[in-house]
DNA sequence: CCGTATCCCAGCAGATACTG
DNA sequence: CAGTATCTGCTGGGATACGG
């Protein structure tokens, strides 16, 4: 991602949060509930090399979704952590994640084949394109 | 996307959800609240190419976010719906939307700086990782 | 009308080695 | 400790023309 697009909120909102490890990433410092360092925050996302972590970092502190706070050079001491913003979106992958479950994974629990559609009011208030 | 990913809940739904043009069709379709035709929406989507749009609709069908109705061949009539699976990712794209809104497009609504952390448990009864 | 076929490319992603 | 440097590959996305 070069730039969030802006077409519609939805695409702007998914702009932001794709990426292969970002909510990876804010699923992990929303678990440890405190700042991170760089090296205990990687160690717990294996798959994932130094050079593409940095770059997710950074592509999310551009966002406002973390915040990277230098507490001190030599040796050097670097601490992440999801900044307001960031926290606001805990929710919605909170809810990405149970339908993820239901959806995805549907041996652990039963699939609701209950959805309504929303009213359009609904829709267009959010301003979903 | 190849396969979707089934590390974390979270994960296996965004592996479902991206990909640049998906949440704009599922607006598309949530809008027009009806079936819709091949050109008829593609042509609600600017700048997105046949081929694209094809493979998008292919991975939804796929991932059974719409479906696919045949209705006659020559003169060839598909249509698109949301399929209940689908409708069930309404709420969760309305809310991305609304979050959208408030912090890609600052001069419209103004920020809300007062999330807090949810509460471990709901991390975890949602399996955010 | 509803797509494929073909060609192309930028950018994301990965592995590994190295440094202030 | 917290990152860069370098190289390399893949694949998702794009333009355009054509086909059943």
């Amino acid at each position: 991602m070069k730039e969030p697009r802006f077409d519609c909120a939805v695409d702007a909102a998914m702009s932001v949060i794709e990426g292969r490890w970002k909510t990876v990433i804010m699923c992990q410092l929303a678990h440890r509930r405190e700042p991170m360092r760089y090296n205990q925050l990687m160690s717990g996302i294996p798959g994932i090399s130094p050079r593409i972590f940095t770059l997710q970092l950074k592509e999310m502190e551009k966002d406002g979704l973390i915040i990277r706070d230098v507490r001190s050079e030599s040796p050097k001491h670097v601490e992440y952590s999801l900044s307001p913003r960031g926290l606001s979106l805990l929710p919605i992958l909170v809810s990405l994640a149970e339908w993820g479950l239901k959806n995805m994974f549907p041996n652990r629990v039963r699939f609701e084949a209950n959805a309504t559609m929303p009213e359009r009011s609904d829709l267009e208030r959010a301003g979903l394109c």
